[in-house]
DNA sequence: CTGTTAGCGCGTTCAT
DNA sequence: ATGAACGCGCTAACAG
């Protein structure tokens, strides 16, 4: 195979200038039929492919997305960039995928790639410093925030009511009979380890039930992290009778930890998780979970980031989507003492 | 913020040419370290960013790795990213995920931007058609194929023993006191579906038993095909009495029909997996599977393509990595009527 | 060791 | 409607 042929190379072929190889290319004003068929010919036989490289750096910008998330072994992660995939196709962007893995220092890096490299725009799931989404900002890259809030960043933003879906969770827990609920919740700096843990602490409060520090972890959304913070408060002298786990990963590390300690669910502990993952309906006893739309969550991120470029003056807008309680196994308690039905 | 500050501007902050900031910059040959502190300097209070894509257009390549793989959905696929990321990151690449979704198309698209961005090499579980492999081989873009073979392609390649870890699963079963033994493999294109058929077969043969081809079905590497084959073969007039699944979310189809018929595991039914997923330990009854050091062939698979990077004249050459039969409940047979015991 | 010059491949004026 | 000329930001030659 010969080196890549240019835009000259082809013009050359179809006897005509650059310029008009690239209209053509581009689709742009009206090109004498008789010339698009010509300098169409020219490039098919010399297999010209357009250098991306170049007409980046001609126009400032590329036609790439960064989709910079926070754990790729997290099932919720890879559906949502499906949902953000399948809509950048139809808007004519690729999508590169970087996986920060809830480290700020690779987070950083990534930002500086995306920086450099001129992407027309990133879908992130901030690690939870402002600072970083501020440097995107400030260079004029148009940024959407995925599932983690940003504070006073002013920035569009695809969130779920986490609040909201955490007191459902909480107070499924209540009425199923349980007393003492326990919450594993994520690290202090996302606001979906802070807001889940408020719906968690509403739902008490509705319910009268007091608001004990000493049932709360914050652990790191992941699955050790779920186990130890299982462990921990199973330790307690006076152990929990239900749990409320606020992602998926933990949940999974927190059933294992009892499946390690032989403690059973949902008699000796009941337990709700945030989000579930694909498999967990083959898990005995079934998780109850609050679902989230996860590839609805990508769409719209993908939607927001689409209409930002063709808007950039937009104000920036937060869309929040629903979740929904899916009731299973893990809390429906045998012997209740409570006089509301389960 | 101000726009982007350009190696000129760098240069006459620091009042030198910009053939010496791009020196500093890159670290290359000597300069009067005086000049250097200036550079710097001058760099740093005007927040200068190098633009990769200027400089991608000068060197006629970049500094990134595509990753194609061909389902982002599969923990396997996952977890071998996070080794190709950790290699690259100490070779001074960055890692950009593109998830063909088993699409050819999908997968011609990312090989045009993997071509138009000039991406300094490139990654991929094939999709079965060498042609796309080709495409990049021709434009003299290092490839490194994972996972699947691609029969007379002479490209580097990072395998597993298929034929070997599918001989041992099957050979397991038959260890058990199993004699109708079915198989539910991939598509016949791919490498992985064939080798671990081939594997599938020799124990059979090995054991004196027959191969019959009513109890082997191809289906798609994926939870729901796994699912529809798993019922095809519990629907024939003489059901096979255990099955190797070929690939893990199959494995995880065929359970959950399983699970729907009432069909229990492993005393009316055995089963074995190829590769497992995370949370294959809280099914029950846990899962017999053969292993894959997945997060290793990511690891060897950027190592390769480092090592072509440095040396592109070297012969291709293909690792092959060891897998192992990790024993669960699910083909533990609790009656046999076999004279070896399990 | 440093500066000057040229051009990577393309899109975009401005003429015609 | 078409082409000539310029420059995006950077680095590789070459001079000095």
């Amino acid at each position: 195979m010969a080196a890549l042929a240019t835009i000259y190379d082809v013009a050359q072929r179809a006897k005509v200038s650059a310029a008009t190889v690239s209209r053509v290319v581009n689709g742009r004003s009206s090109v004498d039929p008789a010339l698009v068929a010509r300098v169409r010919e020219a490039m098919r036989e010399l297999d010209y492919r357009p250098n991306a490289v170049a007409r980046n750096l001609r126009r400032n910008r590329t036609s790439l997305w960064a989709v910079i998330i926070s754990d790729i072994g997290n099932p919720f992660f890879t559906t949502l960039v499906r949902g953000v995939e399948d809509v950048a196709q139809t808007s004519g962007y690729s999508v590169v995928l970087c996986n920060s893995d809830e480290d700020p220092v690779k987070e950083h890096r990534y930002i500086d790639a995306a920086l450099a490299e001129q992407m027309a725009g990133v879908i992130i799931s901030p690690s939870g410093r402002p600072a970083e989404v501020h440097r995107l900002l400030g260079s004029r890259t148009p940024v959407v925030a995925v599932d983690r809030e940003l504070a006073g960043t002013p920035v569009d933003a695809v969130l779920v009511d986490n609040a909201h879906g955490a007191e459902r969770a909480t107070a499924h827990l209540v009425q199923a009979g349980y007393r003492r609920i326990g919450c594993v919740t994520g690290p202090r700096r996302l606001s979906t380890a802070t807001e889940r843990l408020r719906g968690y602490r509403d739902a008490l409060a509705a319910a009268g039930l007091p608001y004990e520090e000493e049932l709360v972890r914050h652990a790191d959304f992941r699955e050790a992290g779920g186990y130890q913070a299982m462990a921990s408060l199973l330790e307690l002298a006076c152990p929990p009778d239900a749990v409320f786990v606020a992602n998926n990963l933990m949940a999974i590390g927190a059933v294992r930890c009892l499946v390690a300690r032989g403690v059973r669910m949902p008699d000796e502990l009941g337990m709700v998780a945030f989000d579930d993952i694909p498999w967990a309906s083959l898990v005995r006893p079934t998780l109850t979970t609050v679902v989230q739309p996860t590839y609805e969550l990508g769409r719209a991120a993908a939607r927001l980031l689409a209409d930002r470029l063709a808007d950039p003056s937009r104000p920036p807008s937060t869309v929040t989507l629903p979740t929904e309680l899916r009731v299973g196994e893990s809390s429906a308690r045998a012997a209740t003492a409570d006089p509301v039905p389960g």
